[in-house]
DNA sequence: TGATTTGTTCCATTATTTGGAACTCAATTT
DNA sequence: AAATTGAGTTCCAAATAATGGAACAAATCA
């Protein structure tokens, strides 16, 4: 089973990385196919993009609609299921990261004034678990739960600073690198070098390269073995941010993420 | 420490009708043993729960890890997965009923100053799709997601008001009533009345029933056909909401109701 | 009306899952 | 230190479920 170790999915990329997974492995992909499209496909349509006979397809869509995970609705059109976020939201609940982190996010929120996120480094994709922020009605799932490129967000870049240069040297090559802004990194190299003053400084900064006219100040957290790294950020717009502000705050960002790594090993045992 | 944030309702646990799903339905329902207990779970928890044989067992745990599902910790200890957030966040963000509905969630919290919910009713449990409520610090997953019980939720409520009798009586037996608050309906017979009410009135209440000191009007919103049953309703705390102005509330939270429904038929078409 | 696209069912073949047992490794007891 | 227990992992023949081609409906089009 020579398969890729552990690294995976770039985005809405498809995965060449086959999983070796039997049957579940293949659901999956449906599963990925529907929820990552931007409207309810049709049968055919996904028989195109998955690319299976047509018996198969219709038996896995099926299943997958009985249990709850996809949803077909009167047109024959089939979209995410309701499932989906009872898991999620039963799987938010008790994360013990971000429980912990709570407060902390909460205390930061209060000195910056700005909004504050959490993320987890996943392959190469920033999942943000929660975020802090003001008045404004809320949007929260549109943050929360997202997945967001590694390559080009202030959580993401301060992760990659911690990562082993093993993993960040199996990683970098995978990245498919999208320019959404002017000053997204577009090449490795630069990224790597970006990524070594990081590691430097302790603290990232996002100088709007995922969206224009929004910046941040990140800093990583890690456990100790590595197998866990994600990130604390204070992110906001770019008039009011100026990036002198943005690098006084990088102090009480650092500070966040070390009292959450902190009450981590207080928690979580510092093993790991 | 880290469990016991979330009151733990089990609406229809364990399940009896064992979906003809194959191989998926197996490894579903590891996925909820799972995500439904209250602290990560050893592998010898779950072979005792599963009932399954070791090798069996292990496989399906590692295909269910290696697809990000589950996670399995250094302790050896598993735990929902953050692929779950992510396929989560996607279903939510283009979930066109919260979509349609969004708009008017705002304008009835802005009418009300209270906090607003959208759900849907999904096999007998309610599943809360959006929020809309003031300036606490969001904790937002601690709704949205969350599956409650339908006989003692005012949107439960009101959603079995309209369901085709055929169901509700299907659907009746089934429940196994939980005694939240001394207000909480414990026995069918008394739900099917105030039931009755609720279809004649057009709005339901939750007087305390699923939390202390809570009380709600929630109106039920419903696709022609019924294939799609769910509700809106205005939450607050007893001290603040007399069941006088809940009585009053009562008008606007139908007319949000039929205004989503409105819309509903348009944008999705009337037919169903 | 016939032709075409779209969706569904069937079933012999094939591949995966199953489950018992043997095995490893660590912790605990004798 | 040796033996015992407990927890987790691996293996493989047998059982079972998934596969995919083709035939069958059902809608849509020309």
């Amino acid at each position: 089973m020579a398969q890729a170790d552990e690294q995976q999915e770039h985005g809405s990329v498809s995965r060449e990385t086959s999983r070796d997974t039997g049957t579940l492995g293949k659901l999956m992909v449906l599963l990925d196919l529907v929820t990552h499209a931007d409207a309810p496909l049709r049968f055919t349509d996904i028989l195109a993009l998955a690319g299976q006979p047509r018996g198969t397809l219709h038996r896995q869509l099926g299943h997958l609609v009985e249990e709850g995970l996809l949803e077909l609705d009167a047109e024959g059109r089939y979209a995410p299921g309701l499932r989906l976020l009872d898991l999620a939201a039963r799987s938010w609940a008790r994360n013990e990261f971000r429980l912990i982190a709570a407060p902390h996010l909460a205390a930061l929120h209060r000195q910056t004034g700005e909004t504050v996120h959490l993320g987890v480094l996943r392959g190469s994709s920033i999942i943000y678990l929660d975020k802090v922020e003001g008045h404004q009605p809320v949007r929260m799932y549109s943050q929360i739960g997202n997945a967001s490129p590694c390559y080009c967000t202030g959580v993401g870049k301060a992760a990659l600073s911690v990562l082993p240069s093993a993993r960040l040297d199996a990683l970098l090559p995978g990245l498919n690198f999208n320019r959404f802004t002017p000053s997204t990194h577009v090449r490795p190299e630069t990224l790597l070098a970006e990524i070594r003053d990081i590691a430097a400084a302790g603290h990232a900064f996002d100088r709007e390269e995922h969206e224009a006219g929004i910046r941040c100040v990140a800093a990583p957290i890690w456990s100790d073995d590595r197998s866990f790294i994600g990130g604390v950020s204070v992110t906001g717009p770019a008039y009011r941010l100026s990036m002198e502000l943005l690098q006084a705050w990088a102090v009480p960002v650092q500070l966040t993420a070390m009292k959450i790594m902190d009450e981590m090993r207080i928690r979580l045992g510092p093993r790991r």
